[in-house]
DNA sequence: CGAAAATTTGACATGACTCAACTGGAGTGG
DNA sequence: CCACTCCAGTTGAGTCATGTCAAATTTTCG
């Protein structure tokens, strides 16, 4: 029963348990499938129950940007497209093959009827993910590329193990070429 | 009755918009005033009626950066510290005079209990920020300080007629030199 | 093993930063 | 009403971090 582990936080009684994993439907994809394109609606979130995948985009010039990455016990969606129903702005990308648990919007709405205290649980997540945007906005602004891969590994060394190098330079917002001189520096300290 | 003015989307009987707005305290400052400092408890968060104010902090070598503007009728605080009863990690100072209604965690959380419909006002609220945060960090991704600083001038006209040049310089993340000289590529075109 | 993918390295280009000097406008006070 | 100061903004010259492009090397995986 997915929804134990999910809303593990949750003291909540079997039957709650139930309704609520009785919305989430398991899906499984394979490494490089990409599960959710640009301009399409965004019928799903997805719980990770294992692997870990990316939502990205493509600027003018072809070059990728990743927003986000999402290992196990992780959430991933084109949020906000996802929320307010419009078509999604960035692809999300299976690094791994995945095991993931999807709900529609619907789903979710009427899980919040039906068990109030997950809407707090969705309240206290979505500002988790806007405290740690800030935290990124913060560390863009004052810090240097060196400074910022290192708070990356300190902050997610669970994704750092599971992601090449090129997907954290283009979470960085730096290139596959200066991430590289920057490990080099750092293994010679 | 401020509480009209600050959820005016919101259809309320008239019991309930005075319950609301008996929860805010009117405080007014000068320009130049520091509202919170880092390290401070977060007592409020603050509705602007009128004014600008800004969130910043300073970094290792003493450069300002900007988190936020606050104008009329948009809201401001340290917002992470602020529902976390954490100490807050920027200031908030006024760029002009301002009239501002303040209001506590605890009497958010009277008026959630009160007026139900006034949690989902703030739902979207942060949602929103959630949005907007999200758009910066793509922009710094993707887009030139010059493509940054032309979407900030379409997307927030009425800051731009508030702030000096050197706080829009802290918040895109750039030197007023070169924001300077961005300006100057633009006007001979 | 062998091919493809990922990473590293080198040489060079460039956008943004630093520091210092200068300009222009908005007060302020004699 | 002028001289003075202060603040914001601009300009120039030199530097630095990071980007670009091309090639070499290492790792991954069928």
């Amino acid at each position: 029963m997915i929804a134990r582990k999910i809303f593990k936080g949750l003291d909540l009684s079997k039957e709650e348990f139930d309704l609520i994993s009785s919305n989430f439907e398991q899906v499984s994809y394979r490494k490089g499938d990409i599960i959710l394109k640009i301009g399409e609606e965004v019928p799903y979130q997805y719980y990770v129950e294992d692997g870990c995948l990316r939502t990205f985009f493509e600027d003018k010039k072809g070059k990728e940007h990743t927003l986000q990455f999402a290992v196990k016990d992780w959430w991933i969606s084109d949020y906000t497209a996802f929320i307010n129903s419009r078509v999604a702005i960035m692809n999300i990308e299976c690094i791994q093959d995945v095991i993931l648990h999807r709900m529609t919007y619907e789903q979710l709405e009427s899980i919040y009827r039906e068990v109030p205290k997950v809407e707090s649980f969705f309240r206290r997540k979505l500002e988790r993910a806007f405290a740690s945007f800030q935290n990124r906005i913060l560390s863009n602004l004052a810090d240097s590329a060196q400074e910022r891969y290192l708070s990356f590994l300190k902050t997610y060394p669970e994704v750092d193990r599971n992601v090449k190098n090129y997907h954290i330079a283009s979470y960085l917002g730096i290139t596959t070429e200066t991430l590289s001189r920057i490990r080099k520096r750092l293994a010679g300290e």
